[in-house]
DNA sequence: CAAGCACTTTACGTTAACGTAAACCTCGTC
DNA sequence: GACGAGGTTTACGTTAACGTAAAGTGCTTG
């Protein structure tokens, strides 16, 4: 698997088939919408690995993905510390052993579940917005009568 | 609208038809498995207004009802803040000013855009678990050839 | 009446997820 | 060679959402 690194360290810019392509954290930063900071936050938390080139950090795909992931995660409420847990066994899977496995799968029949049940919550808090909605707009057409 | 409230302010247990039933802070939190003291947090955020019966909280059944919206709220992702927001303008509806109620229409739109984003990161992130499960089963599999 | 619940208030503690500030490199460029 | 744009580390600050502990109230039950 591994791949004798390109030589060329600079001339990059854009017909990089993506999976060479790399990015700086101020790039990642914008096509985010994040700070800088949350990005080393998440390093930090164990959730990203950059490789360096001197001092500055360099994000490959790879990683690019995975900022991706955990901020879907936060989105849909999960701790940076369960996000973590799912990345990390599915990396260490290739040669987790058994036990580690089953504890994945288990893992993730949980985040499924959580899953199942936000999608009832969705369903449930829409009907209720609908709801309001209706009367506000009720509310301001009789308004709308006196004005 | 106002109806005159019944005198017996007692004897209350099961035959109620649950619009005048009354519950304590215990029930409540045993109810939806929180602490008392998130009970108490809610109130002071002014999520509840539960009435007083001597220096004990008496919550009725739209305090329950609000509990139920925030905790789901809160499944969702919405800080209390947000959720207080929605029902405290929901509250401030029958007398509401054109405004006011443009305003929460607004919020409400806002909100429901946000559901359907989380309905779409559910969906990927569902996908990829279920991607995630299957690599796992397939290790597990040739595992278990050599176990 | 002592004991035990269930409740109360007050107040300080804690955790997650960053924000913010200061002080320092290291380029390209004017 | 000054400087501005990006990057770095270190470290303290902040906010939300409660947890936890202490000390008191009020009822009812042995």
């Amino acid at each position: 698997m591994s791949r004798s690194s390109p030589q060329a360290p600079d001339a990059q810019t854009d017909t990089l088939p993506r999976q060479q392509r790399t990015y700086s954290i101020g790039e990642l930063a914008r096509m985010f919408e994040v700070t800088p900071r949350t990005i080393r936050f998440y390093e930090q938390e164990g959730l990203l690995a950059p490789t360096r080139q001197g001092q500055k950090r360099i994000y490959r795909e790879k990683d690019r993905v995975r900022l991706k992931l955990t901020l879907r995660g936060k989105r849909l409420g999960f701790s940076l510390a369960e996000i973590r847990e799912v990345v990390m066994m599915y990396d260490a899977m290739p040669d987790g052993n058994a036990r580690q496995l089953k504890r994945l799968l288990e893992i993730l029949a949980d985040k499924r579940a959580n899953l199942e049940r936000q999608l009832e919550d969705i369903r449930l808090m829409r009907m209720e917005i609908d709801d309001v909605d209706q009367r506000a707009r009720e509310v301001l057409r009789q308004l709308g009568d006196d004005v």
